[in-house]
DNA sequence: GCTCTGCTTAGAGGAATATCTAATCAGGAG
DNA sequence: CTCCTGATTAGATATTCCTCTAAGCAGAGC
């Protein structure tokens, strides 16, 4: 009964992971370990316009623009959003494939996109 | 070109996620997020018999056997795995409803299995 | 050119975390 | 009972990380 129908086909379970893989999916996984960072990524995500101004952003925290903007560019080297300065301000937007990278490690099924 | 169809679907990319949920989610992540426990969790999940003694994780690592317990018990307290003492060995395994609520944070599309 | 607003960079302080050694607990064997 | 092995707990240290204030950069408008 200890065995898991789900667990046994997220690439997570089939093998055992590299220390190098461990180590980069760690490190992509520690930019969304965080509430203000998780709550950035959903509110970029959840945006109509598929993007989201930072002076749209920083308002919903009670934390200085510093800090977000610090938060955006952990978020932003990671590779789950990117973004442009266009005009007075700078839009963010998610990117789609690194966050799905996220999901498939630990969906039940899921095809790796031919990426290592 | 920015808009995202992948992303959209997400459940992180349909709404704001609130603080309340983005803090709890966000504990659940910082347990994973760490190369270590990654392939712990990876090796149980892949271990044959669906439960892996920890006599079996220790010597994968150059870390010694307390700190493996620690990382063990991080996961543990998470709700990712579980395990019991048989005799003289402890065995852990996972808990695969846990683990896909990782994956269907940031997948496309998952039907949530009704929590088992 | 000057100034104002929006955002990022730099540097510092305090909290959280990963790791170790030493000590303790649990069970099996002599 | 005593000893030995497997695993966890306790306590200490070093590093990493989150947050702030102060300063710097980029455009827009006067």
């Amino acid at each position: 009964m200890t065995v898991s129908p789900v667990a046994c086909c997220a690439p997570i379970a089939k093998q055992p992971l590299e220390e190098s893989e461990a180590v980069e999916l760690a490190a992509l996984l520690k930019a969304v370990a965080d509430p203000v960072r998780l709550r950035l990524l959903s509110m970029i995500g959840s945006h109509p316009d598929g993007e989201a101004c930072v002076c749209d952003l920083t308002g919903a925290f009670d934390l200085s623009a510093p800090t977000i903007s610090h938060h955006l560019k952990i978020l932003r080297n990671a590779g789950l959003i990117d973004g442009e300065r266009r005009g007075t301000w700078v839009y963010y937007w998610i990117v789609p494939a690194q966050v799905a990278r996220l999901g498939e490690l630990f969906s039940p099924m899921s095809e790796p996109t031919s990426t290592a």
